[in-house]
RNA sequence: UGCCUCAUGGUGUAAUUGGCAACACGUCUGACUCUGGAUCAGAAGAGUCCAGGUUCGAGACCUGGUGAGGCAGCCA
């Protein structure tokens, strides 16, 4: 291997807490220039914006240090994993770009290993079967200012623990009845230090195990030696695990194995939204939402399938950085990140969400073919040419008829653009019995067509428009926040789910969009002019029936004023 | 109450051996514009939780407070 101190990479990406610590062992030769980092999810759930942003920090750096990154499955509970999670974390990981090759591994095909090296701490002396009951261990613990008690069974030959383990493993007991414990310190001021649960029976069929095992170990026990065996560098996790770190520590030492460096950092935080797995599963079991996918969750395959680019979900995890202190972080910088990305690749489109007919009266009746640019960023994208004809409609709010002052867009006897095509003028309002405006008569001026520059009338107001004949209709949801405060899970006396924005999806049924858009396929992103980005649906989009999902609006100067 | 960790504009992060607070988002102006978008130009906004100390000099170091988060699962 090449002695690369500091790579050109990782010296060009912005510096934080851990990339220092790296650069640090690198300078000092540590790891012999090596780097390999890992994510470590347990299948439990389907993984959120904060996984995204742990994945992206692993990835990253195993990257930019020419290291290398795995993927593991935390799966030492058979209780609450399943294969469905699997599967998913294993595409939203992929889907993000973060490459583990092929490693791609299992806590679960460690079992034998650790099995094997618990006898050996037992034959050390330093671990021991206990017949206490969950009750008992916990009432035994201590409290806070107070050490704990130390078991009666503390003390058993070496002997009789390995005969007791042995039992625990055929199956001897039930649940419960016996665990194995490291021996360390019942006085310890660090919980985790308290003679810590190793092994408990559970008969449960493991999700890849089957029936084999009827004793597994607890994360405290596996989640180093599984760290240690793949050869990890740099164990990067969130910040509750900092107290546990002297018990890996422990662990790793009286065993002499390759003891990688836990690092913590502080997990994300978004506004708005609840993070925890516990929640959003309750969220999707008490159906608030339409799955662990509903474009309104903080899940990955939720952005994935709202219009969220991966490229856009690296950045965000690049702008809100690292740090060892629990932070906020306010959902602008995440549609920031997505807007900046849709700016420069979603092909521009009209489409109107709610519509009012307009009738041109001095048209004739026939059809013309209009250029419009498809992203006015990218020129190479093209152009393409959209229908114009007698009879439109443009979006409802786009005419007042006591328009507020400030408001340049169609009013009685008002000029007002239509994209790409003419100046029209409003000269008739008619009207329902309700009083409601129902249909607009314009006339439009020949010498205003867009591209030929052959006239100097100047208008306030630009709108967009789809010719009546012509148009497609297409259903779009419209998402707004799924929670009505910043934090949530954090107040006192409420639970998060008093909170659930009532409004935070809205169903249109009757949007119009350009003909363009009539083979738009599943995945398919667009910037619906005026509007937002909106990205075709997945799960509800039919071959006769296209449903476009909002991923974000665009930034709106008028209506945040109004 | 014990242990661990943290504390910088509204939000998220910077400030390499102590040298006079930077960047991004957001907000607000203005310019431009056939998207009230984008772009461009600019502005406001913290004196770094508090109090002492070391030093010519402290956001960085020391001491003591205060505040916040985590820990008493056979969850991870």
């Amino acid at each position: 291997m090449e002695d690369n101190k500091i790579t050109e990479d990782s010296a060009n990406k912005p510096k934080n807490f851990i990339r220092e610590i790296i650069d640090e062992d690198m300078k000092t030769n540590k790891w012999q220039g090596k780097v390999h980092t890992r994510f470590p999810p347990e299948p439990n759930g389907y993984l959120h914006i904060g996984h995204a942003k742990s994945i992206c920090l692993n990835y990253g750096i195993a990257k930019d240090y020419k290291g290398k990154f795995n993927l593991r499955f935390d799966d030492t509970n058979p209780s609450k994993e399943e294969q469905e999670y699997v599967d998913s974390i294993i595409e939203d990981v992929k889907w993000l770009g973060s490459d583990f090759e092929n490693r791609i591994f299992f806590a679960s095909d460690y079992f034998e290993q650790m099995h094997y090296w618990a006898i050996e701490l037992i034959k050390k002396g330093a671990a021991y079967v206990d017949d206490a009951s969950a009750d008992e261990i916990r009432e035994n613990r201590g409290t806070l200012t107070e050490p704990g008690k130390e078991s009666p069974c503390r003390n058993r030959s070496v002997e009789q623990n390995l005969d007791l383990f042995e039992k625990m493993k055929n199956g001897v007991f039930k649940n419960g009845e016996k665990v194995l414990r490291a021996k360390i310190d019942m006085a310890s001021p660090n919980f985790n230090l308290r003679d810590p649960i190793m092994y408990r029976i559970l008969h449960a069929e493991h999700h890849r195990q089957g029936n084999k095992w009827c004793i597994y170990p607890t994360y405290d026990w596996a989640h180093g030696l599984e760290d240690s065996l793949e050869k990890i560098t740099h164990s990067i996790c969130t910040l509750e695990f900092e107290n546990h770190r002297p018990l890996y520590d422990w662990f790793l030492d009286e065993l002499n194995i390759h003891h990688p460096q836990q690092i913590e950092f502080a997990r994300l935080n978004l506004n708005y939204t609840v993070m925890s797995k516990r929640k959003l599963l309750l969220l999707v079991q008490e159906k608030y939402v339409d799955g662990w996918d509903d474009p309104r969750m903080p899940t990955i395959s939720a952005f994935r399938r709202r219009g969220f680019t991966p490229e856009s979900i690296r950045n965000f995890a690049e702008i809100v950085g690292v740090a060892k202190r629990d932070a906020m972080t306010d959902i602008a910088l995440l549609e920031f990140a997505i807007r900046e990305d849709l700016n420069h690749c979603a092909q521009r489109v009209m489409a109107v969400l709610r519509p009012l007919k307009i009738i041109i009266t001095n048209y004739p009746d026939s059809v013309e073919e209009l250029d419009a640019v498809n992203n006015p960023e990218d020129l190479s994208m093209g152009t393409r040419k959209i229908p114009f004809s007698r009879e439109l409609f443009i979006e409802q709010t786009d005419f007042m008829e006591l328009p507020p002052k400030g408001y340049h867009r169609l009013v009685p006897g008002g000029e007002v653009r239509l994209r790409y095509a003419y100046i029209i003028k409003c000269e008739e309002i008619i009207k329902n019995d309700n009083g409601e405006v129902i249909e607009l008569h314009c006339t439009y001026d020949p010498e205003t067509k867009s591209g030929t520059g052959s006239s100097n009338k100047k208008v306030k107001g630009t709108v967009h428009w789809v010719s009546a004949s012509h148009a497609v209709n297409a259903e779009v949801r419209l998402y707004d926040r799924l929670f009505t405060v910043e934090a949530p899970d954090s107040d006192k006396e409420k639970d998060f789910l008093e909170f659930i924005n009532p409004n935070s999806l809205e169903i249109l049924t009757g949007t119009l969009i350009e003909p363009s858009l009539k083979n738009a396929k599943p995945g398919d992103r667009f910037q619906f002019e005026r509007h937002g980005y909106f990205c075709v649906d997945s799960k509800f989009t039919k071959n006769e029936k296209l449903v476009f999902n909002r991923t974000v609006t665009l930034k709106d100067s008028w209506g945040k004023k109004n």
